[in-house]
DNA sequence: AATGAATGAGACTTCATTCAT
DNA sequence: TATGAATGAAGTCTCATTCAT
């Protein structure tokens, strides 16, 4: 479309290939990967269903393929910002923020997984896996150094914790999608952040001396009470 | 599946539907929503391919009744163990263990869901919601009770916790079934159960609270008492 | 249902035969034979599936069946007025309009026959031939005296005018459902039994050629007669 | 059917939809559309099963294919042999000798219009009425012309006559189906257009005399025979 | 490299008919 | 005689994939 003429043969196709890509996800994220078709994606990408299969191997092959361009894009972009971020909360914060706003967009990019992977166990080797890995490695690195400097609950175990963070996303972001009210999204990712983070110690301090005060505001009202006896 | 062959023809055919739907929930958790077929449903259920269609409109439907299946057994055996349990900290970590055996080990029943909702929309007001709903409901009543005793936090919104409780398995039971280290399970449960609950120290302030408000109800009273002298 | 308890078992059986006709009728006429199933005449009859097969040996028969029944009531109800009236325009005038309002009420149900004939060859010999041709006998024999007292046009081939009493109704039957304007049947109907009819000039001509019959006839008795004196 | 044998592959892809239609029809007209199978029309046409749905939507479609084919096929040829007739005898002649041999070659084409046409309303508006309406817009011009020189009975409306022509014949031709005697196509066409037509002066005439003669005749054998007495 | 018509395996589904009760 | 659940052959139709052009 907007491509320069100058484009060498090689940038040709891999734009080609980015058409495809691109076409493929928004019918995915639409029907899901059933109701998908190839036609469907082949129109959609400008180009003759036979011409997708120069591209890609099969229907498995490209949504694979869809989903390692939302993985990569989504570790870049996160890997990026984090690394301009200076505490450990603003970095926890944005990776949530971010990883919510991403998935909710295109959430049915994630549920086709199952449908592609057929067993478990083959999973475990492959590139997806390897994949997300990368991914998360960005949380990782944040909760190695957040537990090293304190800021960080280091009473849990690091896949443990991992697995917290971004399972309470994935089920909180179909709560979200389903009500479909923006203002949720900073109160969850306020939550689970605060869950993540140690406790401030002057929270617990506050608390405490309110307890106190109303304790002995009590006992000086009964003193006072009984005194008249 | 656990039916004893010494059945008559008469109970067997009382049985047909459930017969169906065991035969369903094995095979659809062995290849999958999209690599199961009709005919092989049939086989395994003993019975004709137009059988299955008089009891399910179609292969979606049935789908829907092997999910409703598991989450009516999963809420039941849940409910009934729990009544049977006192303090909150042994029924979340209960009901923790219980939801990851269950889903560990038909988790690709549930992996079926994003193939038959085509549009969150619908999910909204859907049967199958509702099943969800009723499960969910079990933890929401102990959350409810453990926050007013101080047992769990109160800090977390209660929409919140239960999706950070349950998102929080969902992801881990992937990860777990990756590494089939049974001894998983238990750091896990353990560590989701102690990031629910109250911390000892923030329990001790609840603790403190509640005798606080109890000191504040007494003074309350005893003015009154005196007032009258 | 308004049954008589001092019924007799044949007549019980009967009734029975009626009751699944009337249902199968009812249902082909309005859906045609292939779009009928057998499970939805056998639920207008108030039986079981199976029920339905005791009385008919499969569907080709039950629509057998249905179309001898129309048959036999058209034959009946049209014999027993044609009797009654004296004219022969009187007469073909009233099996016209009684076949017109027959035929267009339920006019799906001769439809059906391209349906269970499967050849040509076949119908020849088969009892909804002779059925046809009872029926038709009607015409025939009415045809046949007011060719004879003038009445009727003879210069056509009896067949060929049977062809074309039956035959105009068949297609104009059509023709007029799709215009649904009432009053068109007293114009098909007078414009058809003009055709049929002598014009009063020919009529004039037929007489005149029967009485050249009747003179010839006489003349050859006669000449046999004299020859021998 | 009437494609030459030495038609390249190239030729061949350009006339598919021609030859399926042919296929359809040769099967068709021998099975009807009930004991049809799309596996059968795609053997004939010698595609595969599914190349037959990348032209027709499904059977019905194909069906309709076929009976527009028909017709189209029927309006072209009566059309151009009509122009090139003079009189209103002829063409009328033509008209129904080329309807009947054509409706009885392929009969059992029209015969799946109840099959496909589920009810009367939806036929008012649709393709297929439209093109019989085309079809017979041929005898309606005729006739109009016809009944304006006075060829053709004015004394009857035009659309009673024309469903009487086709009516006549349509019957006629199932008639003449199972007698399977060629010459009775040549009286039937012979009286039916006798019987469109306006009777001719002479023809009254000539009856008239031929009695007269028949009279005198007679007269004259009686005379002879009693002057014996 | 691109096309898109053709393929054909195989899926889902219907429904006339049977038969144990 | 009546039932109606069960049957399973047969049918329609889809769509991922191929391959001649």
């Amino acid at each position: 479309m907007s491509m320069p003429k100058t484009k060498t043969r090689r940038e040709k196709v891999e734009h080609r290939e980015e058409t495809i890509i691109e076409a493929a996800r928004e019918i995915f994220n639409h029907r899901g990967y059933r109701k998908t078709t190839m036609a469907e994606i082949a129109k959609q990408s400008g180009v003759a269903d036979g011409t997708v299969y120069l591209y890609f191997k099969n229907k498995e092959d490209l949504a694979r393929a869809v989903i390692t361009d939302f993985y990569r894009r989504l570790t870049d972009s996160a890997q990026q910002r984090v690394d301009q971020l200076s505490t450990t909360k603003e970095r926890v914060t944005f990776l949530a923020r971010h990883h919510l706003s991403n998935v909710m967009a295109e959430f049915k990019i994630l549920e086709m997984l199952p449908a592609i992977n057929v067993n478990m166990e083959s999973y475990g080797g492959s590139a997806l896996f390897d994949l997300n890995k990368n991914y998360v490695a960005i949380f990782d690195r944040i909760a190695k150094d957040g537990m090293q400097s304190g800021a960080i609950k280091s009473s849990l175990t690091p896949w443990v914790l991992r697995d917290i963070f971004y399972g309470s996303m994935e089920y909180g972001s179909r709560t979200m999608l389903l009500k479909s009210r923006p203002e949720d999204i900073d109160d969850f990712v306020d939550q689970l952040v605060g869950m993540v983070m140690s406790s401030p110690k002057s929270a617990k301090a506050n608390l405490d001396a309110t307890i106190a005060d109303r304790l002995e505001l009590a006992a000086t009202r009964i003193e006072k009470a009984t005194a008249k006896l």
